[in-house]
DNA sequence: AAACTGACTGATC
DNA sequence: AGATCAGCCAGTT
């Protein structure tokens, strides 16, 4: 990859999209973004993303199902704060995936959908 | 310039 | 289920 500038802004733009109450695994939004393998660097790109963009950067969580921040760690809190604010469940740094329905995959499931619940 | 680092993943045991 | 390992890839040492 030459320019970081482009892939980072093509990440903020996916990002924006991602519905409330949804989630989507790092790595699915680099694949959406036109960027496939390049999971660990959505992090840094949404670590970098101008405050004014105000990105849902809560929505991304790393597979399956996982809040990528260590249990107990300032930020680890503050994302489980904001997901549960808006009605995903967090049990022990893992997205309760029940709540979408597990058999019923189709439209209450968070973004990536089929490839998320697999 | 080689080594190390990490808000990642997939395979294996 | 949980732990380990090896790929991954740009940034930082």
């Amino acid at each position: 990859m030459a320019d970081m500038k482009a892939f980072d802004e093509a990440i903020w733009r996916v990002a924006a999209t991602i519905p409330e109450g949804r989630v989507i695994p790092y790595g699915e939004l680099a694949r959406l973004a036109g960027y496939p393998g390049y999971a660990r660097q959505v992090s840094k790109a949404l670590a970098k993303a101008p405050k004014n963009l105000d990105l849902p950067w809560h929505r991304v969580i790393a597979k399956p199902g996982r809040i990528a921040f260590a249990i107990g760690e300032p930020a680890f809190e503050r994302q489980k704060g904001l997901l549960q604010s808006e009605g995903v469940a967090v049990l022990k740094g893992r997205i309760d995936l029940q709540q979408f329905g597990w058999s019923g995959v189709s439209d209450a499931s968070p973004l990536p959908a089929e490839e998320f619940f697999r």
